[in-house]
DNA sequence: TACATGACTCTTT
DNA sequence: CAAAGAGCCATGT
């Protein structure tokens, strides 16, 4: 992995606002990263001190293993999720 | 070198 | 709306 795209990824994530969240592709896009699952991986590898939370899948929904806590982590920001579903339309951030 | 795994996504059934 | 398959890339064995 390289030092420069590990760090934009952190960066990115790390300027996610609260209330916001963005899928593993935005972040990827705009890291210039081909592919989400580095964006998945980074997080995984170096991503406990970042708002790890406002990551979420392009179907709305959290990764499997995170999805109760990323949910109410998310609501106590304002972010309201209809089932296990976040509104995309409503909340996804836009750099 | 080859194969399996995973915080993913898109298209087609 | 749910399920399946195919791309994708870094790591570990």
């Amino acid at each position: 992995m390289n030092e420069q795209t590990h760090e934009r990824v952190r960066e990115i994530i790390a300027a996610v606002p609260a209330g916001t969240v963005a899928t593993y592709g935005d972040i990827a896009a705009l890291a210039g990263l081909s592919n989400p699952r580095q964006v998945g991986w980074v997080l995984r590898e170096d991503g406990f001190d970042l708002p790890w939370h406002r990551i979420i899948r392009a179907d709305g929904v959290p990764a499997s293993h995170l999805r109760d806590e990323q949910l109410a982590r998310l609501r106590a920001e304002g972010v309201l999720a209809t089932g296990q579903k976040v509104d995309l339309r409503r909340y996804r951030w836009e750099a």
